[in-house]
RNA sequence: UCCCCGAUAGCUCAAUUGGUAGAGCGAGCGGCUGUUAACCGCUAGGUUACUGGUUCGAGUCCAGUUCGGGGAGCCA
């Protein structure tokens, strides 16, 4: 009886026999040779068939095996570097737990749609089984970096009572005949075991009905909100940046593999370290109504620019490259594939010739007193590279629990960190307002009936003290460390508007 | 709520601009002793999203509908 082992094991059993359970990834035969592209949830294994006298009705059935068929393998671990990853199995036998027909997702590309439609097997493909093992180190991440800091964990309710501001972005559900909704934010929740515990975080999905179809949004995503009292905005900006330092720290000496998989350069994520940079409002505003910023943007226009015109000449050229008579079938094959990526990118880099002179036009009058909008985010994360905190926002355009500044009462004790590279905001974070009779004005103002609030007051009345907290969207987040374009690769299985199957 | 793009074989896409719907992958069969999304040959596979219109003739043009993608607003 052969040792049974998983492939990230092999190195440990090189010359021993050894037995591996998993899924046909995919199979070549080259005659009497066959590989079969094994993976077993640990890795991808490249196992070596060779045709004998004594095993052709084996080798004839392994052959035949489709894609995702499940099975076990026994054979001789040896190094090749022929092989991918350098391990390799001679096998011995082949035994099919299922044969399998007609696996969806086949090697050559997929729309959108349809990978979306089969997320369920999706999960199985390379980059999403890496993003997931990214995921789940990232959350582990989280959990450890609080729970070894003293922060208690308080889970808060996901049923809300009221809906407070922005009522049209919340799920309505019937509570026993009475309306309530899914939470935005357990934060008020996460307040009032503050004052029991000192540190505390809560961790678990938020929900958000608003009607935008991007890249950006999901209606369900994971939020962590960590809460620390006796602490002032500094403090909490301080705790941030720990944290987004550990979080990247921890998937770098952990998950390189999968970021190498991804095709996420390391060296984007290695210059993440302390100090982040750190913006008022105010300077932003100067900064979007400035020279820099323009120049930002009249040079990615003008790269946009050069860019669709050497996609045109690029896709001419291999069009009629392909057309021209005599050409191999696997040339011309690889030819209309690099035709459709080019295309692609073409798509993209003409919204961006369509879409920047708008954003310019946003930046040059961008006006005190209203919210950065994405562009506005994005351009000043292009100008960094590493995250940047903005602080001090104007009061007006944030959450009436958001702390005055004492100096400056136009602006709130709060900052938004913004993601590098464009990716923007992934943290939303405040001072919270703990004088009570400020909190009822800020909350007047705001046109909130204090009735369903007074339980939150109460924490104003017993025992206030000065403290803040943040709150860190997940799957922006690993959208972030990933290097990916859509939020809907970072959730096993996203809810968007209009996707709820499967 | 608004703007742009799209829907052709199971999948990804072509169709010389209104004139006989094709290719690759996948599936099936055969060949090949080191493949890297292998390769080569053969076979099967279609109500061109739906409804209507223009035309001798519509995948192609027009109108509407449905679904999907991207973006704006708004948000995290």
């Amino acid at each position: 009886m052969a040792t049974e082992t998983t492939i990230c094991e092999l190195s440990n059993h090189v010359g021993q026999t050894v037995t591996l359970r998993g899924w046909l990834y995919n199979s070549r035969s080259s005659g009497k040779l066959l590989f079969l592209i094994v993976r077993d949830g640990t890795g991808l294994c490249q196992c070596v068939l060779e045709k004998t006298d004594a095993n052709a009705e084996m080798f004839q059935q392994a052959r035949r095996l489709g894609q995702e068929s499940s099975l076990a393998v026994t054979g001789c671990v040896r190094v090749d570097e022929r092989a991918p990853g350098g391990h390799e199995l001679a096998l011995s036998d082949v035994q099919v737990i299922q044969a399998v027909e007609g696996y969806p997702i086949t090697k050559k590309a997929h729309g959108v749609d349809f990978l979306m439609k089969h997320r369920h097997l999706w999960l199985r493909s390379r980059r999403q089984w890496a993003i997931m093992r990214i995921r789940s180190t990232l959350v582990d991440a989280i959990r450890r970096f609080f729970n070894d800091r003293g922060f208690v964990l308080i889970d808060t309710p996901i049923f809300a009572p009221s809906a407070g501001e922005g009522a049209q972005t919340l799920f309505e559900v019937d509570y026993y005949g009475e309306p309530v909704y899914l939470a935005q934010t357990g934060q008020l929740y996460v307040e009032a075991a503050l004052m029991a515990h000192r540190k505390v975080y809560c961790f678990g999905p938020t929900f958000r009905a608003e009607k935008s179809k991007t890249r950006r949004h999901l209606t369900e995503f994971w939020m962590v909100e960590p809460e620390i009292a006796f602490a002032e905005l500094d403090d909490v900006i301080a705790l941030a940046e720990d944290f987004v330092c550990a979080l990247v720290e921890r998937v770098l000496a952990e998950r390189r593999p999968e970021l190498e998989l991804l095709g996420r350069d390391p060296a984007a994520l290695e210059r993440i370290t302390k100090p982040f940079y750190r913006l008022t409002y105010g300077e932003v505003v100067e900064l979007l109504r400035g020279e820099r910023v323009r120049a930002r943007f009249e040079a990615d226009l003008a790269a946009a620019r050069t860019r669709v015109a050497e996609l045109q000449r690029t896709i001419k050229e291999k069009e009629a490259e392909r057309a021209a008579p005599g050409v191999k079938k696997w040339k011309a094959e690889k030819l209309a594939r690099e035709i459709l990526a080019a295309r692609e990118e073409l798509a993209e880099q003409e919204e961006a010739v369509r879409n920047i002179p708008h954003h310019m036009e946003l930046a040059a009058n961008f006006e005190w007193g209203s919210d950065l909008g994405g562009s506005d985010e994005t351009v000043i994360a292009r100008l960094h590279d590493r995250p940047v905190f903005v602080t001090h926002y104007p009061a007006a355009c944030k959450a009436f629990y958001m702390k005055r500044n004492a100096d400056d009462p136009r602006v709130a004790n709060c900052f938004d960190l913004l993601a590098p590279e464009g990716y923007g905001e992934i943290i939303g974070a405040s001072q919270r307002e703990d004088d009570l009779a400020a909190l009822l004005e800020r909350m007047e103002e705001e046109g909130l009936d204090p009735t369903p609030y007074q339980w939150y007051l109460d924490l104003r009345r017993y025992g206030t003290v000065p403290h803040g907290g943040f709150g860190l969207g997940v799957e922006r987040t690993i959208a972030w460390i990933c290097g990916l374009k859509h939020l809907r690769e970072t959730i096993p299985f996203p809810r968007m508007m209009g996707r709820l199957y499967p």
